[in-house]
DNA sequence: TCCCGCCGTGAAAGCGATTACGTCTTGGTC
DNA sequence: GACCAAGACGTAATCGCTTTCACGGCGGGA
């Protein structure tokens, strides 16, 4: 039961700061004027306001948010919560999340929860007692997870779920997978044989990920090839990952000539930095196309061939959906889509 | 005056939730017993602590987080402020912070101060209002800035100052630019006679940017020659600045067999990329060191060289001074310096 | 038997703001 | 000159919680 109280009890910090008691004695006004004075100052006359200003200019007031938030029901913040918030995919999520914000009058209050929540912790997106601080959140889910699907429900705040169709009556921001997907596809079988096709993906629990594989296998099936179980395969958005399979397919096994749908851009990398290891020449011996447009793969050599996804925009529209709700809780619910489009580079090889 | 309000009038929305008193009636107690039912189980007994527990269940009771904070003064927020939040460099300084936070049990706000805040805009390291709503502030200031300095002086919370030494009596974690970046110019002078070493840094206010620059003319010096004016160049902390600076002195001005010790990996990748550009092979026309041991410059071909910062270290241990001051305001101040060191690669030519 | 102290609890005083409502001037209208 | 609306301001209720203080009951030592 002790889960509800504070975070960490421990002695009182601020210092005694000037409330509005103070400045209503020093301006010899009623609290009350002090703050029409402050809030709507075409409510006092012009000297009353003048006498108040001036008061709070010497006294260094500054309205206690407390206890301005407790009247108001309104503290400002804005809770995002994402997977995690490491890596440039989240990064600019985030900052778009951030403009945003700050754009519309709010702040974000980041938060990365954790995969999955541990036995014991609180769902709730992973701001722990500080959900209860924010008009709205804002949450990421890339996996399906009762518990946080139950937590979300019973939310007292708006929602916004990024990325994800949950099936609660929420706004929706996502990112069409499929567009993009479906360009690299194709682009890939215009040269290289259905059969010799792969796709490479993250977790396979994830919902992009899934998304993605879908498109992979609708393409093959429309090019006349059901795919092969070896043609498909998951495990996590990392360089390691794509090595590793690479390794195992154009080393162990020896293939060659083959075309890759890589889950992301990392996974994209790491098989093309293990096909040169190899000494294969990318993108003769193998092409490749990643997922994210992320700025690595401009840099490394040959230019990796991606899909890319507005991730500021991701957290931008999240957050302009979330401050409308927040400010008109009745209006339509929102179903955003951003869509994902190809971005060619030497990877894929040549294409006209 | 208004400066002072709500940041976005607009009508409630939270939904009517219950609260202390609900669960009071619900459990036939006092309020008083619901509170400390919650927050000090042992001094209720154990059947009233349970038909509370039962109460608080049925109602879906979560204490309201703004009144409670009203009352101790304490959000369990910490203000984290950062020139921005894109990039590598500071995501993880983030992560860090976040993480050590989490695990103290408080929640980070984010801030992305603008590195200048306009005219008219308040300084307060860009938390605007939610300024008022944290317990703590770690900031990190890269440039001076008057206007900033006196906000923070007149902070009425702990504050915590990240990279650099403002002279307010604060706690300050820094990371110390200096044995890496001799570290970095050792090696290049051991192969690389001094008038033919640069520096190629970020803005030239920048506090790092002087640091890392102090250090390469030391070294200049020690090593007998006084450093010529376009041997130390600032401008930004990019790519293309890098590109632009390599353009003029690779290919206009023709040099060859040079050392560079850069800003950061970003401006050297972009002097590397250009001098492959110009058919140069590196090291052996060029050699360079970076700074902020990037995960990209250890993996472009070559491999950059590289000062290693102990990013997501900074960030956690910012959260752990601040929590510290926060909890035990009368702790003696503490200053820590987290050290760099010099990681080699292939940029930078042989060592041994 | 009496007294003291402890335990469990309730009443009430805030915390620092916002705001509904009421009072008192003023000045304009008829 | 009476009436009334509008303007300026004060009083007090309220938001939901924490915490001090006082009180009643009960058990144990003298």
């Amino acid at each position: 039961m002790g889960e509800l109280g504070d975070p960490t009890p421990a002695p009182r910090v601020r210092k005694r700061v000037a409330s509005i008691q103070d400045v209503a004695e020093r301006a010899s006004v009623s609290i009350a004027t002090v703050s029409r004075a402050v809030n709507k100052p075409h409510l006092v006359s012009v000297e009353t306001a003048e006498r108040v200003r001036i008061a709070i200019e010497e006294l260094g007031y500054r309205p206690n948010r407390f206890a301005q938030v407790l009247m108001t029901q309104r503290s400002g913040l804005l809770g995002v919560a994402l997977p995690d918030i490491h890596g440039e995919f989240y990064s600019e999520i985030l900052r778009g999340a951030d403009a945003e914000a700050r754009r519309l009058g709010f702040q974000i209050l980041v938060s990365a929860s954790p995969a999955h929540p541990g036995e014991g912790e609180e769902a709730g997106g992973g701001l722990g007692p500080a959900l209860g601080l924010v008009d709205g959140l804002a949450i990421m889910v890339t996996e399906p997870d009762e518990r946080l699907l139950d937590t979300l429900r019973n939310l007292d705040v708006p929602l916004v779920v990024l990325d994800a169709h949950l099936g609660l009556g929420s706004d929706v921001v996502f990112v069409d997978q499929e567009p993009g997907s479906r360009e690299a596809m194709r682009h890939l079988l215009e040269l290289t044989p259905p059969q010799d096709c792969f796709f490479v993906g993250g977790p396979q629990s994830n919902f992009d990920a899934q998304a993605r594989a879908k498109v992979f296998d609708e393409e093959l099936r429309r090019a006349g090839h059901a795919p092969r179980p070896d043609q498909v395969t998951f495990r996590e958005y990392s360089m390691s990952w794509g090595e590793r399979w690479a390794h195992e397919t154009l080393g162990v096994r020896g293939l060659r000539r083959i075309a890759v749908f890589a889950g992301n851009d990392d996974i994209a990398i790491g098989i093309m930095r293990e096909a040169q290891a190899l000494g294969l020449i990318v993108p003769r011996d193998l092409r490749v196309i990643g997922f994210d447009g992320s700025t690595l793969a401009g840099l490394v050599r040959p230019g990796v061939s991606t899909v890319r996804v507005p991730r500021d925009d991701l957290g931008r529209c999240a957050v302009r959906a979330l401050v409308a709700r927040v400010q008109n809780p009745d209006d339509d619910v929102v179903s955003l889509r951003l869509p994902t489009s190809l971005l060619l580079r030497e990877s894929s090889g040549p294409h006209e």
